[in-house]
DNA sequence: ACGTACACCTA
DNA sequence: GTAGGTGTACGTC
């Protein structure tokens, strides 16, 4: 083992106990042996596997054990007899489980580890720290206490259950004390459940408190007189020997013989067939599936391993016949991942041997099949409805569209859904796609003054959707739909919460950002050789436009049913490309949860103040008409002053000043800094130019603009998120952009005031501090950077000390600002020419910084070298999650087109590292809110910040959690080589929270 | 009515 | 120097 492996060690005993407890206590097989905790067991395994496998960089684990105790003579019973004496039998119904769990772990190809004498818990512990002293990396599977002593820098824990990663930080933050004091608080705390005695009185606070004030339990004994209090004084006096004993009992073992070394522990691939026979054998019906699924093997074909225990008649429990059993696969189900989707049918049969021959094989299938438009049918009645229900639950896979009458979820009502099921039972290769499509309302006549009634023969949508209901939300059949987040607000303002599903739009962004578009109709002419009908086709366009409530049912039908069509065929293409491009995890865990996220963000809207916002663009009319009086003056003309042409025209024809830079169509620049130098040479027009802009930007963009998007019934301002239209995995914010609220200057920042809470509230500001150079110091592991923001040095006062040997104390606010543009070009791919524009200096002493920067910092220069390479090679580059942008350019024969290519892809894996750490917090954050018991409700992103909306009382223990979530989003995929640092702030307003 | 250029707001 | 979105002017259809 080397560094840069990663070793996975699951607490095997800690999972039983877990599967065990989280099931049904009847779950058995056909013959009555109970297997609840095999099945959790299993699918608690296959989903860790499967979690850490997909990625192509990061967690991705090059070993991995599956620990258990041996049996409960252990050296801690030598040392105190009294030891887990508590501890109770198994449960009658678990034995036989315990050997079926090793079988179940050597199905899964996995070592399966136990040590006679010793706990699982010092197995671990053993491994851990030689995989350490390897320079490897280690994740303890586990969320018990007892392992957190072994938590370092290297070594975490993962709590699979919570998906919850726990590092140094999170140790102190439930402990009060580092992971290296965990065991003297332990011993001095105690377990009853382990019987490990303690000291009585003290209980975890006390501990962390003691521990605090003393160093180490030695130090407490040795000192015990110093303690105020006098019954913890006298209870740590009498029991000083139980103390140490107790610690003896909770110190792990480090020192276990071991039958295996850290290099057999390297992680095989799967054996589908074994897995499938044993998981057969089990009668783990979904499960079975979902790995036939994986790994492309027809279950059908495999028969069920010979198990070696057996059940007997006469060893049934009694329960068994007291009530129905619970077939086994019911308590299996419950095991599962609730978003993730079991069946996927059409699949199988291929004969496809790898994801890349799968998916090659998809592409030339779909690229030549044609859709069958004949088919489409429009339902008209609940029967027809319920067949098709039917059909989709039997498929477990149902292509899903809504149409509605606008293009804003907030605003849209429903007019008609469409459903696409895939006949598989015919054809196997899955190509026989049928779809339907069910209008709701629409509409006779042209929807003129004359109105138009409704149109006969339609479902009544209450009807329509209590049939739909319980098909949207079953999460044994995966909805798959184009940009669903639309389609989810809509079903959701309608009652129902779609569970289970893929977004094609999603996949196709994961797959190609940078590359190609992702709307549906560029997807169908890419993958599917068909070019959609256009929706002005059946709509219009203009004023001749009509919304889809007004379009006649036939046209609709075409059209919709033909959405549901292509969705579910580019789902057919698109899903085995992930896998093949080993980007199903960038996928499922960065894109695919947003989309709930986005949605309820979307939904929830902000609070703004228009009376404030009516104030302000009063006081920013009057100041810009004063500004249009001078400049009309200055100029001896009326002029449009927004139009740069005349503008020009003004000042560089009729007032003859020097004209600065010209833009691309060849006109003289007005641009804002063209303007300064200009007023720096002392003209009174082109500042107050530069002024008027400001005051009738802020005036036009925001506070006129903002009131017409308040809603008309929730009276917030509901943003729209933008998924997949960045490259670098930004999101963007549209209608309006909450993304560009000014903030730089005063008057700007009055806009943020308008932002306000609810009565009983505040908004809460949480932002990333730097997170964009902490990722740059992380991927370049640029030694001093990483010490700067380890120390929680000023970043910029480190950059200015290095290059120009100023030291940090007293340094001119001028050298700083000067590294601050520097650490900023880094980012954005620094040229010459650029820094010199930013700092308005020469390109020769721009390019001289750049020179010293890289002497200073060779790292830098390094991994902008090999990025570059990277994107060359390979035609796009990785954020640190695997998420890819795409620069087919950058090759280009044109200098500054490839230039401008180099540029970008050495910013992507920075900006898209960031944007996939706060990504990762917000998927985790309403769970991680949920879980403390709080009802802070997230409401906005913007890039490193995210704003949230949280009761008076609850400011307090929300702000933690927040923090936390934020702080420690990166992990467990990532340990970040720098902390990540998060400032949050409550005011009631957006200004003052900031 | 729609598209492009320019300018300017954010991270 | 990176990544976005929007308003205005002004061109074309």
């Amino acid at each position: 083992m080397k560094k840069g492996d990663h070793l996975f060690l699951v607490d095997g005993s800690g999972f039983i106990f877990r599967a065990f407890h989280a099931l049904p206590p009847l779950t058995r097989k056909s013959d009555g042996l109970p297997v609840g905790a095999v099945s959790g067991f299993c699918n608690m395994l296959w989903k860790l596997l499967i979690d850490a496998r997909d990625t192509s960089v990061g967690v991705t684990p090059t070993h991995f054990a599956v620990i258990f105790d041996y049996s409960a003579r252990t050296f801690r019973k030598e040392i105190y007899d009294a030891y887990k004496a508590n501890r109770q039998a198994p449960p009658e119904e678990l034995v036989p489980q315990f050997g079926l769990i090793r079988e179940a772990t050597r199905a899964f190809n996995l070592p399966c580890i136990e040590t006679e004498g010793f706990e699982a818990d010092d197995i671990i512990a053993t491994y851990a720290r030689q995989a350490e002293a390897a320079g490897a990396d280690v994740t303890i599977v586990s969320s018990d206490k007892d392992l957190m002593q072994l938590v370092t820098s290297m070594v975490h824990m993962y709590d699979s259950m919570k998906d919850k990663q726990i590092g140094i930080p999170d140790v102190v933050e439930k402990w009060g004390v580092p992971p290296e004091k965990m065991i003297d608080l332990q011993a001095m705390v105690g377990d009853s459940v382990d019987n490990v005695p303690g000291i009585p009185g003290i209980g975890p606070k006390t501990a962390a408190q003691l521990l605090e004030e003393f160093g180490d339990l030695d130090q407490l004994l040795a000192r015990a007189g110093e303690i105020k209090q006098v019954k913890r004084r006298e209870n740590i006096v009498a029991n000083a020997d139980l103390a140490r004993l107790s610690r003896r009992l909770v110190s792990l073992r480090t020192d276990v013989p071991l039958d295996l070394d850290l290099g057999a522990l390297v992680l095989e691939p799967q054996d589908g067939p074994k897995l499938i026979a044993f998981l057969k054998a089990m009668e783990f019906t979904t499960l079975t599936r979902r790995v036939a699924t994986a790994c492309d093997c027809n279950a059908d074909e495999i028969e069920p391993a010979a198990l070696k225990i057996e059940w007997g008649e006469a060893a049934r429990g009694p329960d068994l016949d007291a009530g129905a059993p619970a077939p086994a696969d019911t308590g299996e189900a419950a095991a599962e991942a609730p978003a993730n989707p079991p069946k996927t049918p059409v699949a199988r049969g291929t004969g496809a041997a790898t994801p890349a021959e799968l998916a090659g094989s998809r592409i030339e299938a779909f690229g030549r099949s044609s859709l069958d438009v004949s088919r489409y049918v429009t339902i008209r009645d609940v029967e027809v409805l319920d067949d098709w229900i039917r059909a989709a639950r039997e498929t477990g896979l149902v292509g899903f569209d809504t149409e509605t009458n606008s293009l804003d979820p907030m605003q849209a009502e429903l007019v008609g859904f469409s459903l696409a099921i895939a006949d598989n039972t015919e054809n196997p290769s899955g190509l026989d796609v049928r779809a339907a499509y069910v209008p709701l309302i629409h509409k006779t006549g042209v929807g003129d003054l004359l109105g138009g009634g409704m149109a006969e023969n339609q479902i009544p949508t209450r009807e329509a959707l209590a049939r739909l209901k319980p098909l949207l939300e079953d999460p044994s059949v995966l909805k798959v739909a184009q940009n669903l987040k639309f389609d989810y607000l809509v079903m959701k303002r309608h009652g129902i919460t779609v569970e289970s599903y893929d977004d094609t739009m999603l996949m196709s962004y994961v797959l190609e950002a940078g590359k190609a578009s992702h709307g549906m109709d560029s997807l169908s002419e890419r993958w599917l050789n068909h070019k959609p009908i256009a929706f002005k086709d059946v709509a219009g366009s203009g004023k001749a436009g009509v919304t889809f409530d007004y379009v006649g049912i036939d046209k609709a039908t075409a059209y919709a049913a033909e959405d549901a069509d292509v969705t579910l065929r580019l789902w057919m293409v698109l899903k085995p490309q992930l896998a093949a491009a080993g980007l199903t995890t960038v996928y499922e865990r960065l894109e695919r949860p947003l989309v709930s996220v986005l949605a309820l963000m979307e939904e929830r809207g902000i609070t703004i103040d228009r009376q404030i916002l009516s104030r302000l663009s009063g006081e920013l009319a009057q100041k810009a008409a004063a500004f249009e009086d001078e400049i009309y003056q200055l100029a001896g003309e009326r002029f449009t002053i927004g139009s740069p042409k005349q503008l020009g025209d003004i000042l560089f024809g009729k007032m003859g000043l020097p004209g600065g830079a010209k833009t691309k169509t060849g006109q003289w620049s007005t641009s804002a800094s063209v303007l300064e130098d200009l007023a720096a040479t002392g003209h009174e027009l082109p500042r107050k130019i530069v002024d008027w802009r400001q005051l009738t930007k802020l005036k036009s963009t925001y506070t006129d603009a903002l009131p017409g998007y308040v809603h008309p019934e929730t009276r917030r301002v509901h943003t729209s998120y933008s998924l997949a239209s960045t490259t670098t995995g930004r999101l963007s914010s549209s209608e309006p952009n909450l993304q560009n609220i000014p903030v730089r200057t005063a008057e700007g920042r009055k806009i943020r005031t308008a932002f306000i809470s609810t009565p009983g509230h505040k908004l809460v500001s949480a932002d990333y501090s730097q997170i964009e150079l902490r990722v740059l110091a992380h991927v370049a592991d640029i030694p001093q950077l990483r010490q700067a923001f380890s120390d929680g040095i000023d970043i910029h006062a480190m950059t200015a000390s290095e290059m120009f040997g100023v030291p940090v104390e007293g340094m001119p606010g001028e050298v700083r600002r000067r590294a601050k543009a520097i650490n900023f070009g880094i980012i954005y791919g620094i040229s010459a020419f650029g820094l010199a524009n930013q700092l308005g200096i020469e390109r020769s002493e721009a390019s001289d910084y750049i020179k010293k920067y890289f002497e200073r910092f060779p790292g830098i220069r390094d991994y902008m070298e090999s990025t570059k390479n990277f994107a060359r090679e390979n035609g796009y580059v990785e954020t640190i999650f695997g998420r890819r942008a795409h620069y087919p350019e950058i090759k280009s024969s044109n200098p500054s087109v490839r230039a401008f290519n180099e540029r970008a892809s050495i910013n992507a894996p920075i900006q898209g590292s960031a944007a996939d750490i706060i990504r990762r917090a917000m998927v985790r954050m309403e769970p991680a809110l949920g879980n403390a018991g709080l009802s802070a409700r997230m409401l906005l992103q913007v890039h490193d910040e995210l704003i949230f909306e949280v009761e008076d009382e609850e400011i307090e223990r929300t702000l933690p959690v927040i923090i936390s979530t934020m702080e420690h989003a990166a992990m467990p995929a990532i340990s970040m080589k720098v902390p990540l640092r998060v400032d949050a702030r409550a005011a009631s307003n957006w200004d003052e929270a900031h």
